[in-house]
RNA sequence: GCCCCCGUAGCUCAACUGGCUAGAGCAGUCGGUUUUUACCCGAAAGGUUGAGAGUUCAAGUCUCUCCGGGGGCACCA
């Protein structure tokens, strides 16, 4: 669907949006400027609600407030009128009365539309059912609203208009407000729990000569002046384990990563990424800390480590299960991944059929996501990876061909991938190396050789353990939402 | 990229097996209504049925192409 240019959104809805032209240049012919500068001394509709929500039905008090918000819904009648007011905190009903304001004050008050931002003085009351209301004694037009509200019953229920027009969705849709208050509940959270663990927040570059740090395409843009391509990262990981060589021992960067893929329910093209990365420890190390932390998020955002999916109560309260990739797809299909150490015995000893493309590493990482991942629901951290798919993961210390890597999964999705970080530079040269050839092979998600990497290894990188986890996926879980665009302000969508 | 489903008024939805001038609620307009609450009553208005082509006496409905969305598969975190 074409998005409407203005022209032609005045010509398909002459009507509504030509009325409330009208009513603008009403106002401004009786004087009234529709969009003031400053609105002061408000108080938040909360506030109100939390001195009065006892009062008796009929009960009447001579407190005032000044309240401010948005028209959401309106009852005339005829010398008098109900509004519901909405601002940020909650929902307030006004009554005008022609003879406390006059006849023309309260008409022009009555005559505003939904979605009009009014500030408005009143004292506040309950009427004869009970309700919590303001007796309006003065107001003043704060906003005009020139395009109609979504409807005030059903709210905004067409999934694309919610992604293309967030701020539609957000007006119309209380639950929709609410989910973005606990994603912001969610990083402020874990802001608050690395910082409370001594680890110090950076900034490392977007705009990348060399992309790193995962397996994935990226998105490639341009700079005039320095006249040479820039790479959007796919990841922060390299320039945070530069600053643990730095001396920054613990160290996190909470924020944007492109991936140049497609578009699923738990995937979109920009998304949120923590990572964090300690000197001195291991990934058990980093397996405590991050069920540690994903129970404290749960508990400040959500007062709880419990969450729901698909019907099923899921308990993030450490300790979380941890099983090897090996046993994990042996307890599914009854392969032991090991005892196939190679591309051919593997493709064999699997039901499905292997692509020929795809090394052991990548056979056993197609079980695991295939096999293995839907079902894993309670919070579980699958240990020890092929070498093959981890170029950044330390062998394992006593696991011929894996290394010492964990995913999270809970809900039957991915949330973290972490590792012992490989610190030993010349080991590090033969991955990239391996990495190179397989980008000449024409693999677009292999990780290109960056020597700058290596020479910061070679001044000598301490054992570090290192974590990613998703954010919009952990939003996902802790709000129960079936998508990662529903926790998306502005999901990607086709022009 | 492939498969399935969907697109009707600003919003939420109807319209039988292809059949009369595409209906309703909310919102909006006009009138009435001084404690209502999905307020109520009356009147008038609002549509290129996503776009285009085709089949047919007749298309919102059937066919094809395109656009957009949702779900699934594949790939990825």
């Amino acid at each position: 669907m074409a998005e409407p240019q203005d022209g032609a959104d005045e010509r398909s809805e002459p009507q509504l949006l030509g009325e409330r032209r009208e009513k603008l240049e009403r106002l401004r012919g009786a004087g009234i400027e529709p969009f003031p500068a400053e609105f002061a001394g408000r108080v938040e509709i909360a506030a109100v609600h939390a001195a009065h929500d006892g009062l008796e039905a009929g009960e009447e008090t001579e407190d005032a407030y000044r309240v401010a918000g948005r028209i959401a819904a309106r009852r005339g009648h005829g010398k008098a009128a109900f509004i519901d007011l909405v601002d940020a905190s909650g929902r307030l009903q006004l009554h005008s009365r022609a003879d406390v304001l006059g006849a023309e004050v309260h008409e022009r008050l009555a005559g505003l539309d939904l979605g009009d931002i009014v500030g408005v003085d009143g004292v506040a009351f309950a009427t004869r059912r009970g309700e919590l209301s303001l007796q309006v004694t003065g107001w003043t037009l704060l906003a005009k609203s020139l395009r109609p509200p979504p409807d005030k019953f059903h709210g905004l229920e067409d999934t694309e208009l919610r992604y293309r027009h967030r701020e539609l969705d957000l007006i119309a849709n209380p639950e929709s407000r609410e989910l973005f208050r606990k994603r912001g509940a969610t990083i402020a959270a874990t802001r608050e729990w690395l910082d409370a663990e001594g680890f110090v927040e950076v900034e490392t570059p977007v705009l990348q000569p060399l992309y790193g740090g995962a397996l994935a395409r990226p998105f490639t843009t341009h700079h005039n002046a320095l006249d040479r391509d820039l790479y959007l990262r796919i990841a922060t990981e390299l320039y945070l384990k530069r600053c643990v060589v730095g001396g920054i021992d613990r160290v996190y960067e909470l924020g944007k990563d492109f991936r140049n893929e497609g578009v699923s329910y738990k995937h979109n093209p920009e998304f949120t990424m923590l990572e964090w990365y300690e000197a001195y420890a291991d990934y058990s190390d980093a397996a405590r800390r991050h069920e540690n932390l994903v129970a404290h998020v749960a508990e400040r955002v959500l007062g709880t480590t419990t969450v729901e999916r698909g019907g099923v109560e899921i308990d993030l309260a450490p300790p979380w299960r941890r099983v090897t990739l090996r046993d994990a797809i042996r307890e599914r299909t009854g392969v032991d991944v090991l005892e196939h150490p190679t591309r051919e015995a593997l493709a064999a000893a699997m039901d499905s059929e292997a692509s020929p493309d795809d090394g052991w590493g990548k056979l056993v990482d197609g079980l695991l996501s295939k096999e293995v991942e839907p079902h894993l629901i309670q919070p579980t951290f699958v240990i020890d990876y092929p070498v093959e798919t981890s170029p950044f993961a330390k062998r394992h210390r006593s696991e011929d061909g894996l290394v010492e890597r964990w995913e999270a999964y809970v809900g039957g999705f991915e949330i973290s991938n972490a590792y012992s970080e490989l610190n030993d530079p010349d080991e590090q040269r033969r991955r990239f190396a391996e990495q190179a050839e397989e980008l000449r092979r024409g693999d677009d998600e292999a990780q290109p050789f960056d020597q700058t990497y290596i020479e910061a290894l070679e001044y000598g990188m301490p054992p570090t353990a290192g974590v990613g986890l998703g954010i919009d996926r952990l939003v996902m879980l802790l709000t129960g939402a079936a998508s990662l665009r529903e926790v998306v302000l502005f999901p990607a969508m086709r022009e």
